[in-house]
DNA sequence: TAGGATACTATCAAAAAGGGAAGTAATGAC
DNA sequence: GTCATTACTTCCCTTTTTGATAGTATCCTA
């Protein structure tokens, strides 16, 4: 999760592919590895940084930074900073980002399925 | 898309993330550049090798190879060899494979709503 | 005046994903 | 006997993602 080589040949697959192709478009955007983890925690209403590091225990501040900037970048959350010290920085999914709970459900429901599946 | 070390803090977050969330072990199943591509395809029906190479003209033969295997490891298409010559094999979602296209038309119609608020 | 709290940022290194090009096996057609 | 076809496999390299660790700023408290 750095910057981007634009004239990879990765990149301009990348690019073609969300072009013609919705879906792909947008796995692309909530496909990070932390990605729909964040998105989950912050369903059931807004959370500080600190708050979503402790949901995810094993997350760098390095990534939870990146992915929460990512988010941002794609309008999935808005981050409100308080001017007290210690800081305080709240994110929230925005109205597209809660509309992802559909898509989480699915996706939660078929993990379920396929999970078993793959048990047996 | 090469061997995973199990050793890696990466491969024990995956693996722990993945248990504790179904759907992000969901999307790390579909996640691949162009798993859900090959899905889009096959959901109309199955489709040979060549066939497929020829629907995503980018692809490499390593790609769409490498990423068939893991479509097969999880059960999501069938591989099936006709022994002639020169061969044939033809590729086909299962009943998993195709339960995904409920998920692809909600990130299909999400990812039209978003690309559409980024464009404003 | 040293330490704590919070939300980062910077730097370096490792792992994972992806790309390019060439090679393989079997057989029928020419 | 050479070539074409098909579905791969191999090897090596680049790009991208992730991890580990050590800072930074500000003010409050003890």
């Amino acid at each position: 999760m750095t910057k981007i080589k634009e004239t990879s040949t990765n990149f301009e697959n990348k690019k073609l592919l969300a072009e013609e192709c919705l879906e792909v478009y947008a796995s692309g955007i909530i496909g990070g590895q932390w990605t729909l983890a964040i998105c989950c925690y912050l369903i059931n209403g807004k959370l500080r940084f600190g708050e979503l590091k402790k949901c995810l225990p094993a997350i760098t501040e390095r990534m939870l930074t990146l992915q929460l900037r990512k988010l941002e970048e794609n309008k999935i959350v808005t981050r409100t900073v308080f001017a007290e010290v210690p800081p305080r920085v709240e994110y929230e999914l925005t109205p597209v980002g809660y509309q992802l709970s559909t898509i989480i459900k699915n996706l939660e429901d078929w993990g379920r399925k396929h999970k078993q599946l793959m048990k047996s």
